[in-house]
DNA sequence: CCGGATCCGCGCCGATACTG
DNA sequence: CAGTATCGGCGCGGATCCGG
């Protein structure tokens, strides 16, 4: 069992990482299959995403629903529990998106279509 | 300049990591000096709070405040940019208080007294 | 009391190739 | 389309010693 001292370490636990969070706040607008997935967010390898995609479930926010047929098709969304930080997902993304526009660090920080980005 | 996608991802870039939201967040109840921030974080060690709050200064998050005497004495404290996270802050913290606390993860995480804490 | 400097292990994350 | 397997770089974070 994993001990902390305050359960802010517990959410970046559970939404930490490079990918973790930005996965669940696509995953908000709706249900996506894993190629979707991999279009919004370009940057991210197949191998990640999968893996990503294993840990949230595991965190019990994402829950996998497979459909037996060929083509394969598997379908993630967003349990009630990941719901529940959409409110917070979204204050994160907007704070983001204000700070990158603060004088103090204008140049550093650059929001564009994901085919551009890093 | 490092370029993203959606602002979820700044934010992460400069309250993610292991250490800076945390000590971020306990800056909010007020200044401190950095052996205080050491006391009440007891298991980070010395170089990375120094590292870690360079780097929240070098986001503008927090100021610095050094007075010129022996024995040295520095104190810091959120700026202006740092108080608009304390809510956000507060709000991740307690969603992973009661995340821990989910019959789902029962038994995974706990949050004990930094004393105990890993 | 406060901070800098070095060394280093380990794990995150990426690239690539392969299966059903 | 969805997922697995393997290999490896690199940087985060930890331990420790040193200086003002």
């Amino acid at each position: 069992m994993k001990k902390f001292s305050c359960g802010f370490e517990v959410t970046m636990e559970v939404i930490g990482g490079k990918w973790k969070g930005l996965v669940l706040y696509f995953l908000m607008n709706g249900p996506k299959r894993t190629s979707e997935l991999k279009r919004i967010i370009p940057n991210i390898t197949q191998k990640m995403l999968i893996q990503t995609l294993k840990e949230l479930e595991a965190s019990g926010l994402v829950s996998r629903k497979m459909y037996n047929q060929v083509p394969p098709k598997v379908e993630y969304s967003p349990t009630e529990l990941g719901e529940s930080l959409k409110p917070i997902l979204q204050e994160l993304c907007q704070w983001g998106g204000h700070y990158a526009e603060q004088e103090y660090v204008e140049g550093e920080f650059e929001i564009v279509p994901p085919e551009e980005a890093s």
